[in-house]
DNA sequence: TATAAAGCTATATTCACTAGAGGTTTTTAT
DNA sequence: ATAAAAACCTCTAGTGAATATAGCTTTATA
């Protein structure tokens, strides 16, 4: 029987992160001693381990929600969480894409940025200038 | 006079989110009609775009109100806003690491799912097998 | 047996918005 | 001038995924 504090540093999880998991029902309650503390089982450290990889593969606790169910019914077609995996691995290309554009205009904007005064900052003035970003929005009629 | 509908159109940003950008003190307190509708000046509307600007390369709100501070002193040395920029740079580059280790472990994955059953699935594999990530937090004497 | 470490509940906070209820003002059309 | 529609107002609550705090109780160790 393991603590949650064992529990925790097992898993490389907050304590109040555990609790956490109990209170939104991805974990299930675990039995108590008779002063109220919790004790799990091994199974409960398996269940949070999945949690928690699954967290760092990024996936949202709902998607793990999803997976968990799948994994408990081992008769389904595997095909569900193939799907979601790929979802998931579409939404990390795309936020790589977001990143790497991002990346380079700031690379961009700090080259430039030659460290004189603030009026002539090259950063600031980036971020000032919005003669671009304006005109996303609203191009037509004024 | 602008009114808020107007500067949301303008810069892209919801009705909502400019009363919240003046809540947190973003945005100053703009002048009002007789009926107590907000009514904004230009100066207003650069301040917005601004701050807009900074969020789409990704700068918290604390940043760009820092950038902002920055931006109304122009006697101030560049240096600062520089290396605000910086460290926004640094931690983007951080990110896409990490994402990118992360896409590379989800193909991978899913390589291997070839749509059989869940309990041969390689994806609830991998999210079950903490053979190796539980060692990460606790290998030491147990 | 005393004390320290770990646990407990309950509530609030974070970040950056977003949504909704229920009401008022302004604009537009007739 | 008036009616209706569009836009505005405040206030409150919710999102995701935790994290933090206060004040208390239980368990483990010396």
């Amino acid at each position: 029987m393991l603590t949650i504090g064992t529990l925790a540093r097992k898993t490389g999880t907050k304590v109040q992160t555990i609790r956490y998991y109990e209170q939104i029902g991805l974990l299930n309650e675990p039995g108590r001693t008779a002063g109220g503390q919790r004790r799990y089982a091994q199974s409960d450290l398996d269940r949070l381990a999945f949690v928690r990889h699954g967290r760092q593969l990024g996936f949202s606790l709902d998607a793990i929600r999803d997976l968990l169910g799948l994994s408990d019914n081992p008769d389904q077609s595997c095909s569900q969480a193939d799907s979601i995996a790929q979802q998931q691995l579409v939404q990390v290309q795309q936020r790589i894409l977001r990143l790497q554009a991002l990346e380079t205009e700031l690379q961009r904007m700090i080259a430039e940025c030659e460290g004189g005064q603030t009026g002539d900052c090259r950063v600031l003035e980036v971020l000032r200038d919005h003669s671009e970003c304006l005109t996303d929005h609203d191009n037509i009629g004024e």
